[in-house]
Order: C-alpha cells, then structure tokens, then sequence
DNA sequence: CCACAAAGTCAACAGTTGTTGACATGATCT
DNA sequence: AGATCATGTCAACAACTGTTGACTTTGTGG
C-alpha cells in the first residue's frame, strides 16, 4: 500500500462491504470494528453513530451516475452487478445489492425507498420520455432488480452457472419489452 | 369469534404476519408475544424456540399450491398479493412477501433460497418445457418477483396509485415476454 | 373431593446490542 | 520543554435478545 490507510477509511471500506451486503440492522458495530481491526468506540467519535457511518457509505456513490444516465446504461451497469455469483469472500457490495439488501430493513427501509424513486425511477421516466414513461421505467426497474434477485439473493440454478453473456442477453429481452410496453 | 382461538394459534397468525413481513430477525419473540396478548416464555413451550415458531408458519402454506400450478394461475397468484399496496395495518403476509423479506436474512436466508428452487422455479421449469426451459422459468420469477418488489418494497409512486389491472396489464406484459424468451 | 396434568405467570439467566466517559499515547506547534 | 490536540484503548452502562426453571392457576378424570 502506498499510503497508511486512515482509520476513518479502513471503517467506511468494511462498513460498506457489510452493510450493502448483509444489510443494515444484521451488522453489528463490533462486527465492522472487529473485521477493520480497529476499537467499536472508534464509531461513535468518527461518524457520532452506527446510522451515521451506514450514511457515510451513501454519501459517494459514483455508480449513481451511471444509473442516472441512459436506460442502455442502466442495463450495463446492472449486469454487470451481476458478474459474481454470490460468494461471501469477494466484495458484493453495489447499489443494486445495497438497496436489495435493506428495504425491508425497519430503520432505514423508508430512507431507502426514497433513494429508488429519487434516484432511479424518476431520472428514468425522465429519459423514456413518451406514453407510460413513468409505468415503463418501473418495468424497466422491475426487470433489472427481478434478475438481480434472481441471481444474487435467490441464487436460481440456472443463473449461478450461466455465463455473463446469457445473463446479459436474457436481462436485456425483459428490459426491451419493459420499455416497449404501450398501454 | 366462534371458538375460542387457542394460544398456539393467537401466536402462529401473529407470528405468520410479522416474519413474513418484517423478516425473522426483525422480529423479536417479545413483539409477536406482546402483540398476542401472551406470554413470551409460551413460545419455547409450544414451539420449541423461536426458530421453531417460524417453520411453523411455514408447515402450512395453502398458497404453494397455487403457485406450483401452471404458469397463468402462478400470474394470476402473483398479481392478486400485490392487490394492496403497503399498509403496516393490513395483513401482507404471503409467500411472495416473504420470500423477499427473508432471502437476506444470516439464519434463515439458505432456508428460503432452497424453497424458491424447490417449490417455484423446478415446478415451474418442468411446466413450461421446451427450450431453455429453465431460462425462461427464470425470467418468468424475475418478472414476477420484480413488480411484487416494485410495489411492496421500493413502493414506486407508479404503482402506488395505479389500479389493479394495470398491474395486472404491465405484469401480464412482462411475464409472456419472459415466457417467449428463445436463446 | 382428590390427584394429576395441562396452561399460564413471573423473575432471572447469560449474551449481545449501541454508546459513553475516563484514561493513555503520540504527534505537532510555540 | 511544555502545552495542545488528535488518536486510540478500555471498562462499563442500560437496553434488549432468546431461553430457562420454579411457581401458581385451571381443568379434567377417578
């Protein structure tokens, strides 16, 4: 390593890695602070709180950009948050997962929630332009996260041993029809 | 009420509607006791302990059935547990639901991973049959489960307000997309 | 009526949770 | 050197977790 990494950063790396993962509220504070080698009291004088560092971890997220841009990209930048199967060792954590992960969650589900519609639907219905925009950026979401789901959390047979590409070809049928839906 | 509900029973409905909802491990044994009007010690009495409450509420689920049928009437199941949009006084508990409350979950999440191979996407895929049989039976529960998140979890203000045909429209829409998939 | 078992109550246990405050250490600046 | 302040350590707190065992109450069968 180049530089010694800060504390600070050695948190928000773990932090991140467990939250978006596992979700928020099956964490626990001496599970990050154990996992950074580093003191549980450190939270609290760095980030004033468990929430405070699970919001840190929301704070920069440069995925939002490309999520935010044109449906194709939305479409890549989804599968390829499906490029691993799920496997505890390698580093899950993405938005897709991050916002999987933590809906159901009762502390910060609604703070969640928010984030879809804000950041997702609504810049998306945006681009669709056009009749339904808005139904058709929900399917179009529904698609994308119903693979997520399928491959990720169910972990389906038939996803866990498919190749990127099959995953990319069958994702991309059920967003092509999403947007074509015309009520 | 006819019968006086026995013990056993006050605690597997309440016990069915808060895991199924809120997820396992969101759910303490003193919040389904408190909200029975019972006992917390009765659960270790009746069920053994508190995982025991919660394949309990598992033994027994009616809709299964439905849901191993063909693939229209698993659409039509689908479609008829998205009927009401979230409402924490309403009772949202169905395997739909639950599945995706629980999926994350450290103590249950393999559990239920096996059940959505097992009981949805093996029958399913022995149903469709044809070519990339599988695939499709796949795509079919992305499809599914996509909305269902869409509207339950994430709780999109497109389908927060929309009817139940057009869900049911965008729904039906996705899902033969899914169907008609050819590699 | 009496004995026995089922049903329910209550206090307590050991473990974990997030958070705090008192303390020690180390570097920086005057 | 001496003061200052960021950084880290440690023990402890109150609240909550699932679960247990001893106890009382209730009901049933002989």
């Amino acid at each position: 390593m180049s530089h010694p990494v800060s504390t600070k950063d050695k948190l928000l790396t773990v932090a991140r890695a467990m939250f978006w993962t596992r979700g928020y509220s099956n964490v626990s504070v001496r599970d990050i602070t154990k996992a950074a080698g580093v003191d549980a009291a450190l939270v609290s004088r760095y980030f004033g709180s468990k929430f405070g560092l699970f919001e840190a971890t929301l704070s920069e997220i440069p995925e939002w950009e490309a999520l935010e841009a044109a449906p194709e990209d939305l479409l890549s930048a989804a599968v390829a948050s499906f490029s691993h199967p799920y496997d505890p060792d390698v580093d899950q954590a993405n938005p897709f997962t991050m916002l999987l992960a933590n809906v159901i969650d009762p502390e910060i589900g609604a703070h969640v929630r928010g984030m879809v519609q804000q950041k997702l639907a609504d810049p998306l219905t945006e681009r669709l332009d056009g009749p339904n925009a808005e139904d058709r950026a929900t399917m179009l979401l529904a698609a994308l996260f119903g693979m997520a789901l399928m491959r990720k959390n169910f972990q389906l047979k038939s996803l866990a041993t498919a190749s990127l590409d099959e995953i990319e070809a069958q994702t991309r049928h059920l967003a092509e029809a999403a947007i074509r839906y015309d009520a």
